[in-house]
DNA sequence: TTAAAAATACGACATATTTCGTAATGAACT
DNA sequence: AGTTCATTACGAAATATGTCGTATTTTTAA
């Protein structure tokens, strides 16, 4: 039984989780810097928002020192997987297959990451 | 220009929203009887819930008789492609195929529907 | 050791979402 | 017409989310 609690970010909450992805670790300063780049929200908000992230569990936080440095505590593929099984169950009617071939059709691919795809394709088709 | 508002249907307006792209047309009590299989809440929650998202548009109604009958506003393709765009850049960095690929991986598929995307595949790489 | 700077804590407010009780309306049936 | 029943309308409350001002604490540096 893996303690699958309810992860459900909020907008907000997701582009914080995604600064603390691609960072590893960093402080609420940081983040903020790398949020003003796609918004513009004040310090206090941003660190209010990872206070409560971190009250949900979403992040962890060394605060033995001054400035406090947090990091993901929810990673990302597990949240991917389990809002891309919200979506599928919510808006494609449970059905992954129906996902991927809108994904595909409303998405340009390079033939790269048509490749990938493929691969993919052939391992789940010899089990 | 094709006024592509903003789409973005809460969770429990995707709940109705299902219902409505199913059956097509319905009123506020056979929504209702739907929702009660998946939840519980009280009629009038229901009825409220719908009369806000005709206010937003994302319903229409005929309230030309006694019951008002209701259908969805907004197309199931295009809330599905709306909200697909949104947690590719949200969740996968951009990368539709990240997100292929995750779904492939986590959600079991049958044969046929693995044909189905191969099929799309195909077609993909033809051009 | 003070003063300034940087960070966190706290609390309040604004908005959005969800819920539901009660009133008003209209139809159907004696 | 009067009563009942189903429905819609309205308003209010509960919860969640996002925002930020101000106070407090801690560090740094003069």
């Amino acid at each position: 039984m893996s303690t699958t609690k309810s992860i459900k970010p909020t907008e907000s909450e997701l582009e914080i989780l995604q600064v603390l992805w691609i960072k590893g670790t960093a402080s609420v300063r940081e983040v903020h810097e790398e949020l003003l780049k796609i918004k513009d929200a004040g310090y206090t908000t941003t660190l209010k928002l990872m206070q409560i992230m971190f009250e949900k569990g979403l992040v962890k936080r060394d605060d033995s020192i001054k400035t406090h440095i947090y990091q993901a505590a929810v990673s990302r593929e597990k949240t991917q997987k389990h809002l891309l099984g919200k979506m599928i169950d919510s808006l494609f009617g449970g059905s992954p297959t129906e996902l991927v071939i809108q994904a595909l059709g409303n998405h340009k691919a390079s033939a790269d990451e048509l490749e990938a795809i493929q691969k993919m394709l052939d391992n789940l088709k010899k089990q």
